[in-house]
DNA sequence: TCGATTATTATGTATGTACATATTATCGCT
DNA sequence: AGCGATAATATGTACATACATAATAATCGA
C-alpha cells in the first residue's frame, strides 16, 4: 500500500515552493534523491515535476537539473467554446442569423497573414449570434475553401460558420488575439449599440498543418466578459 | 531502434482524427489495441491520447473508452506574464510610477468575492505602467496582507506590486476576466486617453489555498492587444 | 420485472529497468 | 592558457508488468 501518487508529489512540491523550502533561483534536489527520499518511483516524481514545469512553476534542463524561477511566468489554459455553448453556459437562450455569404478574392492584408496568394478566392461569411434575442456577437469570418472540400454542402442558414468548423475542420495551431475596440457604424447597427462603445473582440486564425483553414474576428455586445480559473 | 515515441503517436492520432479514420461521436480503438498495432507499448500510447484529450481533441471515460466529441472544445494555453516583461516583449522601454498606496477597509462587493469579512483592512496599490514614456497599463490593486507576511517590507516605489507579488506570493489558483470597458474619466487622466475610449480590461484574483492574495484590475491603454499561440 | 450484487473492461497509475539526449564539467594536448 | 575531445550527470522517454479505479454489463434472487 504505498498512497504516494504523483499528485501528492506534485502537492509537495508547491508546498516546498511555496514555503520557500525550495528558495526561487534556486536548485531543487534531482529526480532520484526525491524518490529516494519520498519513497516512490522516479518516473512518479518525473510526472509530477514535468506538470509543475508545464504550468510555469519550476523550470527543468537537461542536466542542469531542476529550479525555481525568480520571475514563473505562470501558464493558464482557456477554453475556446462554440459560440453557441457560451451562450447556453450563461443561462440564455441562442439564436443564429445569418447577415451575409459571398466569395470574394482575399484583401492582401488578410491574403498575406494567411500565406496565400494575393486574390485566393475565399468564403465570408458573416453572422450575428443572438443571445434571448439581444444581439450577442458578431461573427465576421473568412474561410478557405482549399482546407474544407465540404464546404460547399455547408448550410450558413441553419448552421453557423463557426459550429460547422468546429465539426468539419479541426485546427492544428493557430493565434488568437484580444483587444478592446471601438464600434465601428456596421458594429453598432448590428449588435444595437452606440457607436464608439467599447466591444470585447477576439481574432482567431486556424491552421490546418500549413494550410490556413479560416480567419475570423469575433466582436461581443457591451458587457460580454471572458472568464478562465486558473 | 524504435523511432516509435509518445509524439509519433499522438500525431498519427491526430491525423486519423483530422482525416476522419476516426469519426467524430465514435469510439476508437483502446489502447492495448493500438500499442499492438502501432509497435509500441501501452504506456506510451496512452500518454499520447492523454494529451489528446487535456487539448479537448479526444474524450476519455474509464470502461467507456476513448472517442472523437462531436463538438471538441479546444483548449488553449496563455501567459501570465509580468507587466514589464510584456512591455520589453513589445520592444519597447518599460518604465513605471506609483499612483498611490494605502490601507483601506475592504468595499463590500470586493469583500465578499474574497471570502473576507466586511472592513478587513487591505492594502490598495494603484500605479502606472509605461512603455516608451507613454502610459501603458493602469494597476488597481488591492492586497491581503495576511496572506503575505512581508508586505510591509516592500517598496512598491521601485518594483511594481505585479513583480513584487510574483516574487514573493505564489498563487495556487484563482480566476481571470477579459473584458472591454470604457474608459472613465480616471482612467482617462492616467493612461492619457478620452473617457469612453474602448480598453482592454483584466481582472484577476488568485488565492494560496483558500487565502486571497490579491485583487487586480488592469487596465490597457487603447490599441493593447494580448496576443496567444494555439 | 426490478434491483442489488458481481463480473468485466478500459483507462489510470506506480515500479524497476534501460537507454537516449542535452548540457555541463573535466581532462589532456598543444 | 586556450581549445577540443571526453566523461559525467540530470532529465526525457520507452517498456513490461502489475494493480487500482470507475463505469458498464451481466447475473441472480426475490
Amino acid at each position: 500500500m504505498s498512497p504516494i501518487t504523483w499528485q501528492s508529489v506534485k502537492d509537495e512540491a508547491l508546498r516546498r515552493i511555496r514555503n520557500r523550502d525550495w528558495p526561487p533561483g534556486g536548485q531543487i534536489p534531482h529526480e532520484a534523491d526525491l524518490a529516494a527520499e519520498l519513497g516512490c518511483s522516479r518516473v512518479t516524481v518525473n510526472r509530477a515535476l514535468r506538470e509543475l514545469a508545464e504550468a510555469g512553476l519550476l523550470e527543468r534542463r537537461r542536466k542542469a537539473g531542476t529550479r525555481v524561477p525568480l520571475n514563473p511566468v505562470r501558464k493558464a489554459t482557456f477554453e475556446i467554446p462554440i459560440i453557441r455553448h457560451d451562450i447556453e453556459g450563461r443561462g440564455l437562450t441562442p439564436g443564429y442569423r445569418l447577415i451575409s455569404q459571398q466569395m470574394h478574392p482575399a484583401p492582401g492584408t488578410l491574403a498575406q497573414r494567411l500565406h496565400l496568394a494575393p486574390d485566393t478566392a475565399l468564403l465570408q461569411v458573416m453572422a450575428l449570434h443572438l443571445a434571448n434575442d439581444a444581439p450577442f456577437c458578431l461573427e465576421d469570418r473568412w474561410i478557405n475553401p482549399a482546407s474544407v472540400p465540404d464546404l460547399a454542402a455547408a448550410d450558413f442558414t441553419t448552421i453557423s460558420a463557426n459550429e460547422w468548423l468546429v465539426q468539419n475542420a479541426p485546427f492544428s495551431g493557430g493565434e488568437i488575439g484580444f483587444s478592446a475596440t471601438p464600434a465601428t457604424a456596421s458594429d453598432a447597427a448590428h449588435l444595437g449599440c452606440a457607436p464608439n462603445d467599447a466591444l470585447f473582440t477576439v481574432e482567431r486564425i486556424t491552421w490546418a498543418g500549413t494550410v490556413p483553414i479560416t480567419s475570423v474576428r469575433l466582436t461581443y455586445a457591451p458587457g460580454y466578459q471572458m472568464l478562465t480559473l486558473i
